[in-house]
Order: structure tokens, then C-alpha cells, then sequence
DNA sequence: CTATTGGTTTGAGCGCGCTCTAAGTCAATA
DNA sequence: TATTGACTTAGAGCGCGCTCAAACCAATAG
């Protein structure tokens, strides 16, 4: 239960930096972690998922008062488990949304560039610095793209 | 052409507000607005266009800066067609990677509501607040939820 | 016995994206 | 004419999520 992982490990296995995991402990986010003597973190498997975990929150964009909400009730046991489990449903509704309007963004935007393929002169599909061919009557600003009209 | 549309409303419009309108301009996200006597913003169909574009963009979590570089090639004239398509390809390849993560984040997340559903004693499935029913042998703060153990 | 390494704490600072304030200008109305 | 109210500007302030700095401590290497 306990694999006495120090901060940097830690730090390695997640991707957060020891300064965040310091941080994370600090605002409440994770329980106070066993020390080796010297005061040094050793981190144990639960720790570990638990971190995880909240790495999953947060690339669904759970702000952190909302995880520190979920910590919360789970650090008041057992008798929290519906309540957490309508916090994440809630949130998981939110996601959906917000992926639903990324999605739509990501198809228009495919389709912007579709329009520049064809607005396009010669089509090498590789970014070129040398790519000034053609000084086209330009429009200097106010060059609209299209969307709308 | 120019709908001469006031700020409030290209704000309800967009969901932008006044002060976010004018902080776009003036940071350069959005060009010189025309004016009405007086000094009044006057918004064409073209600027609302560009605005919805930018809220795009936004969506898909593109930042400022990058946004700015867009503006800058836009209002450099079409010889800069390519390389915003390249801005945008780049980006949307970014999209993809974040919303695989997103997705594959909820389904984990998913998995725990799943989880917690065969826990909860009673399923009940909206927030009771009067659900303290069993007083289990909780422990009290390392209550681990079960992942990667 | 130093010097280095690698951790610790508290609190301050920062980058982003707004958001608001203060002071001023203008057009229309009482 | 006086006042109202909507608009303008430049600049300050804010909430979020880190990120860093300063000072300190413990263990090990030379």
C-alpha cells in the first residue's frame, strides 16, 4: 500500500511538478501525505490513483474549487458516495456540452480551411516562408472571410 | 455591408460583453470598428463574422496570442492564406490530441459512476440531502476509490 | 568539517483573460 | 439650458492555476 515514492518520482509518473503536487497538498486537494524521517513525502498507490484521478478532473476542465468540493466528501467516507456520484454526473454533463461545442467549432474551422484550399494558388501543403507568389489586388484590413454573410 | 449594429448589440449577438468587444479591439483581435458621429461603435455584417470566428477559436482553446498571430497574417492581405491554414491545421491538431484526452477522461470517469452505483446502498438517483442512512465503519480520511491499486 | 544535494515551509509573483473604475464626451430630452 | 444616459478612453484590479523565491533543514561525499 505504501511504495514510499518520493515528490520527484511522483512528479515524474504524473507529469506535474513537485512545486503543484506541494500545492495541491497545501490548498487541500490531496490529504496530508506520509513522511519519511527528515520530513521528505512518500507517496503510497493510493495517493498515486487518487492524483491521477484528479488529472482526469482536470482535463475535463473541473475548476479546482469543484475537486476540492469532491475531496471533501470523500474524506468524509462512505456515507458521501451518491453525493459524489451526482457531482461527477453533473460534471460529466457539463463536459458533454462543452464537447459538443468543440466539436461543431472543429468542424467549422475544417471547413475554413477547406475554403482556404481552394482560394489557395499553388497547393504545397507544407508551411513555406517563400510562398509570396502571387501580390494579388489585396484588400489591406478589413479582408473578410466568408462566414455569415 | 455595415448593418451598423451598436456594441450591446453585437454583445447579445454574441454573447461577448461591451467590455470584452472593446478590450478585443483594442488589443488588436479585432480591427478599427467604424464610427458613428459621436464615436459610437457601428459593427458590419463582415466584423460579426470575424468575431463569431474568434468565439471559434476560443472554444477550441486557442490562446490570445496565437489568435493575434491569425489577425496579423489576415490583415497582412491573401498572401498569407497558406500560413494561416497551416495556424489552423496546426491548431486543430492540438484540438484532436485534447479531445482524445477529453474523451477518453469522461470514460474513465464514467467508469466510476458506474462504480459508485454498486456501491450506494440505495439508488436513489437525484441529491437527497437526507441520505445519511447507514452509518458504515467509514474510515475517515484515506478513503481510497479504487483505481489502479 | 564543510559542501553539496535534495528536500521542506511560507508567502509573494505571474500570465492569462477578462472585468471594472474613473473621468470624460456627446446627443437627446425635460 | 440642464440633465440624463449611453457611450468613450486608459488603466487598474481580479480570479484562476500555478510558479517561483527565500530561508531553512537533513543526509551524504569528499
Amino acid at each position: 500500500m505504501a511504495s514510499h515514492l518520493s515528490i520527484d518520482d511522483v512528479a515524474k509518473r504524473t507529469g506535474l511538478t513537485a512545486h503543484t503536487l506541494r500545492y495541491y497538498e497545501r490548498i487541500g486537494l490531496i490529504s496530508p501525505i506520509a513522511r519519511a524521517a527528515g520530513g521528505q513525502r512518500r507517496y503510497g498507490t493510493a495517493d498515486i490513483a487518487w492524483i491521477e484521478f484528479l488529472l482526469r478532473l482536470r482535463t475535463t476542465h473541473m475548476p479546482i474549487s469543484k475537486m476540492l468540493a469532491f475531496a471533501g466528501l470523500r474524506s468524509a467516507g462512505d456515507s458521501t458516495i451518491s453525493q459524489r456520484r451526482h457531482l461527477l454526473q453533473t460534471h460529466l454533463a457539463e463536459v458533454q456540452i462543452e464537447l459538443e461545442a468543440m466539436n461543431r467549432c472543429v468542424a467549422a474551422l475544417q471547413e475554413k480551411i477547406e475554403h482556404y484550399h481552394s482560394l489557395e494558388p499553388c497547393h504545397s501543403s507544407t508551411f513555406n516562408p517563400e510562398e509570396n507568389l502571387p501580390d494579388d489586388h489585396t484588400k489591406p484590413l478589413p479582408a473578410r472571410t466568408g462566414e455569415t454573410p
